[in-house]
RNA sequence: GCGACCGUGGUGGAAUUGGUAUACACAACAGACUUAAAAUCUGUCGACGCAAGUCAUGCGGGUUCAAGUCCCGCCGGUCGCACCA
């Protein structure tokens, strides 16, 4: 018998399955519909190992769901804005465009090579103006419906690359591809106003229950939900210049009121800006704030400090108690009102300050075992719960009540006419800034016209197209220089007006592809309702863990905003998610430089594992397992894999030992290991094809007598690689798989060659079944395989076997018996038997016998069908 | 610092969700076939013990007839957030 020879078989099938558009999803909304979805690449150039983890985790389950009888949308394509490909431009003196589609097409024959059941008929890339015209349509239609904000708003600003950097761009302090000192600038943005569905977003967490829970909890924290007290507080000895005669307070600890000793204000507070113009000094300590980083070191290390405005401000329930009212670099202007007022004993950053500058440490919160005359605050804050202490009407109370308290007051007593303070909700969630000084992207579509203002371009004028001819020669974004396509017309005035020169954010691009997905070449509007609310939402979502928040959260708003826009119909866009861990391998040291795998040859002995230069034979350090990655150069090209052992192969690989979720170590041995099953599977089915019951007879299956042993393997196999994959734990499918071909390939040595054509036949529907339980995994080797066996039709097109319930059940179990809980011996009894049965049963086994010995017997706990407990005294 | 998750053989991992701990695989070892190697097949494989058995799921307690699984406290690791008042 000839080897399985992947290099033959593979592309032939492919083929095969195009020709029979075997995975183009059915237009027919009257079935059941299954909508599988993996994160969409972006096109660096080549697929790398992670994709190929990630497409395989989806394909099993919609090649699985196919077979059950679903109407599968499987479909791909490419989040093809951004930056690398402006590199590119500037490094290589190619066009963004050209790059990013020779990039397309050479991981599309990639992602084929696979044999991922994709609909390549829907396929599209972000930076198809086909696209992204929708997109701009959709911005004017949010703008419209008030979810858009242009204004002012601080910005990380790389001064080399002349570019605003997202918070993730910036690597202590400096711009992550120039290098230089980021700074800080006030920029004019455009805003997506995520922040007015912040509780929406919250609540309806808690019905994604298909989520990881990690993954919830994590867009919870994002979001960040606080309740507290806004209140204004009374200011004092304010500078005559100054027309401001209350501040702002926000607190979540209202019960420490009277333990307040200070109040203080953000650096970039309004009031502080006030007070610096005639005041060099505190000015100087605005600029010294500014300058401190951001990153979390500097953060850790940035010791607390501040600067008296000599401004006091009054206790809302102490007209004689007046605390100074500070300037302090660890105040946030954009949470809360951009002041606090700081309560020392219960507050960690707050006990720092006032050690600092000698403030007052009142303690107001006294834990149970303590008393508040004597209870002493040192440099630890009290945090926990207690009885309120110090605290005049309060005193007495708990925490909560406390809270509830001073907020009723504060909300009764009134300042200037107005209530002193109201409960108030914050979220940590910020609005979303779409705005890039790039060029790859998606045109906002806005114009500035000197007598209308900064308006939407009339959707008619759509798609604001990205200009061809532009050059990467200075840094900066090239459409700031291009004049022709700056220049346009007003379409309300029809005088000069310029366009808008700033690009959405990618995320922005990512945040809908689902949706376009199920018409994708609908021309006149982003999304044709009937097939969106057909499809809607993704009942599987496959992608890295490392789109937690970003990605899953944006696509939620928008989801949002486009069902407030009238594209779609509902409000969450996956209602399965599962986050798959990454592929790692290890790495490889020689003089401090990193080296390949393939520039390393691995020694290994009875007891010890090390490398050599596959050139020289020096000595090479093994070093960590990590994340594959090109500088540490650990990667592993797919190409190679599938040129040398198959897709089918790097597939199984990637299906078996690991779970799904987990992190899986690439290895040399574990790609061997699968491509010897492949090789295994192979010949058991031919040998079996030799044995078995030809295609044409009658099914002489029977569910008692000899044959029904295998039939019972077989379908408790078939049975159990069908919940493994629903659930997505592939790595016990596979498991169930191998166990079974070692059962199927002892079964046929048992046998030999027997004529009995029950058996033949159980044979036959053994061999069949392996097929099946193979096909989602490695596909080119079923089809090939249920060739082998006799079959005209294909296996992708051919449903899923079902199981025969009397031959998933036993009707004799055994059961272990445990004497106090150790197990000493098994009995084999009919299912279901009477516990008095059990019993005696379990008492005369010898081993229990053995174990009793002279004790007594004081209770037996008898689990049907389980366990049976003797418990002796 | 706060939060979450995880610690099972030499290795990846399984364990019906409180009921036979170590399925399946990798590695290793022994054997068969072969002139030889590869491939393939057979067997052994948690520790100690000749055995009966005893001890083993990071460590220490607890609940229970029964704990890898639940509870409490440590130790170690991974991830997320982080001056959010």
């Amino acid at each position: 018998m000839e080897r399985y020879n992947h290099r033959d078989a593979e592309p032939r099938w492919q083929k095969v399955w195009d020709e029979h558009n075997c995975f183009s999803a059915k237009e027919d909304h009257t079935l059941d519909k299954y909508y599988v979805l993996e994160m969409f690449p972006y096109p660096s150039g080549r697929i790398h190992i992670g994709h190929v983890r990630n497409y395989t985790l989806g394909d099993v389950i919609a090649r699985y769901k196919r077979a059950k009888g679903f109407n599968v949308l499987h479909p791909m394509g490419w989040d093809a804005f951004g930056m690398p490909a402006e590199n590119a431009a500037m490094e290589r003196k190619v066009h963004p465009a050209t790059w990013t589609y020779e990039n397309i097409a050479a991981m599309r024959a990639q992602l084929q090579s696979m044999g991922f059941s994709l609909d390549w008929s829907r396929e599209f890339a972000t930076c198809d103006a086909s696209y992204y015209r929708h997109q701009q349509a959709m911005f004017i239609d949010f703008l419209e419906a008030g979810l858009v904000e242009r204004r002012l708003s601080k910005v990380n600003w790389d001064p080399v690359d002349q570019t605003v950097l997202a918070n993730e761009q910036v690597i202590d302090g400096r711009g992550w591809r120039s290098g230089a000192l980021v700074e800080q600038r006030e920029l004019t943005q455009w805003f997506f106003k995520i922040t007015d569905y912040a509780q929406d977003l919250l609540e309806a967490l808690d019905g994604l229950d298909r989520w990881p829970e990690k993954v919830r909890l994590m867009q919870q924290n994002w979001i960040g939900r606080s309740e507290g007290l806004h209140m204004v507080w009374q200011l004092i000895d304010v500078p005559d210049n100054i027309s401001q005669s209350t501040i702002d307070l926000y607190t979540t600890r209202h019960d420490t009121i009277f333990g307040a000793s200070f109040c203080a204000m953000a650096a970039d507070h309004p009031l502080a800006k006030q007070l610096a113009e005639d005041n060099p000094e505190l000015t100087a300590f605005i600029q010294e704030c500014q300058r401190t980083g951001t990153s979390e070191e500097a953060i850790e290390r940035a010791e607390k400090k501040g600067f008296d405005t000599g401004i006091k401000a009054r206790h809302p329930f102490d007209e004689n108690l007046e605390v100074p009212l500070y300037v302090a670099n660890f105040v946030l202007m954009d949470y809360g009102t951009g002041a606090i007022f700081g309560c020392p004993a219960h507050d960690q950053r707050d006990l720092d300050f006032a050690r600092k500058y000698g403030l007052n440490v009142l303690p107001v919160v006294i834990p149970d075992n303590e008393t508040a005359s004597t209870y002493y605050v040192g440099d630890e804050a009290y945090l926990g719960p207690g009885s309120l202490g110090n605290s005049q009407f309060l005193d007495g109370m708990s925490v909560d009540e406390a809270k509830s308290c001073v907020a009723d007051r504060m909300e009764a007593i009134s300042l200037n006419g107005t209530s002193q303070g109201h409960r108030t909700v914050n979220y940590r969630l910020r609005d979303w800034g779409v705005s890039r000084q790039r060029y790859w992207g998606c045109p906002i579509p806005v114009i500035h016209c000197e007598k209308c203002g900064t308006i939407p371009v009339d959707k008619s004028e759509l798609p604001i197209k990205l200009p061809e001819d532009i050059a990467f020669d200075k840094p900066g974004n090239p459409l700031d220089r291009h004049e022709t396509w700056l220049a346009t017309t007003c379409h309300q005035c029809g005088g000069p007006a310029r366009r808008e020169t700033d690009t959405m954010d990618t995320f922005v691009d990512s945040s809908w592809y689902f949706l376009r997905f199920c018409s994708p070449h609908e021309e006149e509007v982003p999304t044709d309702l009937d097939a969106v609310n057909y499809w809607m939402g993704v009942d599987q979502y496959i992608g890295g863990i490392e789109h937690a928040i970003l990605h899953l959260l944006y696509s939620r708003f928008f989801t949002r905003a486009m069902r407030k826009t009238g594209h779609t119909t509902t409000d969450e866009p996956f209602e399965g998610l599962f986050t798959q861990g990454m592929v790692t391998h290890e790495t490889y040291r020689h003089d401090g430089a990193w080296l390949s795998p393939e520039e390393v040859t691995i020694v290994s002995t009875e007891d010890t594992r090390t490398a050599v230069r596959a050139d020289t034979g020096e000595a090479v350090q093994i070093g960590s397992i990590e994340k594959m990655s090109k500088s540490k150069r650990n990667t592993i090209d797919p190409d190679d894999i599938i040129e040398l052992y198959g897709a089918d192969t790097a597939r199984l690989f990637m299906l078996s030992d690991s779970p799904p979720e987990r992190d899986i170590i690439w290895t040399e041995a574990g790609i061997e290991g699968a491509h010897r099953f492949v090789q295994r599977i192979w010949r058991l089915v031919n040998e079996a094809a030799a044995v078995m019951a030809p295609r044409a007879d009658a099914p002489q299956l029977e569910l008692e007598g000899p044959s029904s042993e295998l039939r019972r393997a077989s379908h408790r196999m078939l049975d159990a690689v069908s919940s493994g994959i629903e659930s997505l734990r592939y790595n016990t499918a596979v498991a169930q798989i191998y166990e079974y071909s070692n059962t199927l390939a002892a079964a046929l040595r048992a046998q030999g060659n027997g004529t009995d054509p029950a058996w033949a036949s159980a044979v036959r529907e053994g061999v069949e079944f392996l097929i099946q339980a193979i096909g989602p995994m490695m596909p080119h080797l079923a089809e090939e395989c249920w060739s082998v066996i006799g079959h005209d039709s294909l296996l992708a097109e051919t449903p899923w076997p079902s199981c025969e319930p009397a031959l998933l059940v036993d009707d004799q179990v055994v059961i272990p018996v445990q004497v106090n809980g150790k197990r000493r011996d098994e009995i084999k009894i009919a299912k279901g038997a009477a516990k008095e049965d059990v019993e005696a049963a379990a008492l005369g086994a010898d081993g229990i016998q053995r174990a009793i010995g002279d004790k007594e017997v004081r209770k037996i706990i008898v689990v049907p069908d389980r366990i049976v407990n003797v418990v002796v005294s």
